[in-house]
DNA sequence: ACCTGAACACCGTTCAAGT
DNA sequence: ACCTGAACACCGTTCAAGT
């Protein structure tokens, strides 16, 4: 066979990991709202029923994308080596769940996908299955292990709900005045740390802090529940 | 003016109200998918475009839905009357969020909305707002107070992401065979669940149960920081 | 003031066809 | 085996027009 004469760039073939690499790099760079079946289709070169071919529908490239950041959280745990015996199980699961985080960190867009894939993928199915493993060399039972993982939720994987953030958006000063009346307690919480720092009631929680904070309170209270 | 003649029924007018109410009926019985603005009209017996005159898009309906519920809710724990002296806070804290609860079993769908509006609504503050205020009865700083509501986080509203369910779908016993040796330590959970209860490793996580361990642990931790 | 119809710019997906 | 084009059944939304 003789070579291609024309100089157009031939497109490397497409495969189902290319689709999902690339769908990756796009929730990364525009959020999940940009990642469409015919954008993907494009950034790869490709016509938009050209995936279909690699990839059964839209569903199943959601649960790729998951799967991909899974993997990439296995991998920066695995690295890890923590030693879990006895009351070092705290630590180790921490530590775990610190480093999970950072990932969750870098895909803004993975907790709202991982959310709503029902079925586990293989690989969330292993990081849970090596979070028990740490808690078991801590001393669990199963059956508390399994308390524990649900009691975690998704904190096990690094991320938590913040479905109340205050300060958010334009909580300015001079809305407090209104806000007084209505949310007495809301204001005074604001008010508070509007003194204690102020100029900076807006953007005030820690994102970080406040995740630790609360993973802290169920580790504490499980490592309690171990020593019965 | 003279009574109308024809004997078609004379439609009722669109109003807010109206709209929302409807959403929230279609999203009860049909899930949150099925409400798409041209269906909601459509029940309404209106045009598709009617309910823009109502409603500036489709974000203000769902803002409006997840409103209309934490309104209900609202409702149900105003109702409770609370006493949240001392160390009576935890007790009136546990039964108003699972009150709050309560009402969201009714709208399966409210969770995944409520997640989704960055802005809350004057009905999620005001609930907040007396969150906190049996904390602060029960001797909370605004400090704690701060961090217990972001420690709480959507279970403050009662309800928790179910993101790890094992035993949903079909994880049947003869799957355990091949789980054992990928994932020794949750085939050894489930097996010991299989033991102790057999014939039920479907489903066999209650999930009010669970949710109340989450709950009571994270409750129990705060009351101990109350208390230095 | 309230509602409508036609039209636009998108979706995901099927299916028969091309190389 | 791998990719495409045309087409279908949906979306949300704009805009000018009707009563």
């Amino acid at each position: 066979m003789v070579a291609d004469a024309e100089a157009g760039p031939v497109r490397a073939p497409l495969s189902r990991d290319r689709v999902l690499r690339a769908a990756v790099r796009m929730a990364d760079d525009a959020g999940l709202g940009a990642l469409t079946m015919r954008r993907l289709a494009e950034v790869l070169g490709a016509e938009a029923m050209s995936l279909y071919y690699h990839v059964a529908n839209k569903d199943e490239v959601l649960d790729g994308i998951a799967d991909v950041v899974a993997r990439e959280i296995n991998e920066a745990v695995d690295a890890l080596e923590l030693r879990s015996d006895g009351a070092r199980w705290k630590d180790a699961v921490r530590c775990r769940i610190l480093t999970a985080r950072q990932v969750l960190l870098r895909h803004p867009w993975a907790p709202s996908v991982l959310e709503t894939r029902a079925a586990m993928s293989p690989e969330i199915l292993r990081y849970h299955d090596r979070l028990l493993g740490l808690m078991r060399d801590g001393g669990f039972s199963y059956d508390l292990g399994h308390h524990a993982l649900h009691a975690l939720g998704s904190r096990a994987l690094g991320f938590s709900q913040e479905l109340f953030d205050p300060g958010d958006g334009a909580a300015a000063p001079e809305e407090l005045a209104g806000l007084a009346e209505q949310l007495p307690h809301l204001a005074g919480m604001l008010a508070e740390v509007a003194h204690d720092d102020p100029g900076s009631t807006l953007g005030w929680c820690d994102d970080q802090a406040e995740f630790e904070f609360g993973l802290d309170l169920v580790l504490d209270g499980l490592d309690r529940l171990r020593d019965r």
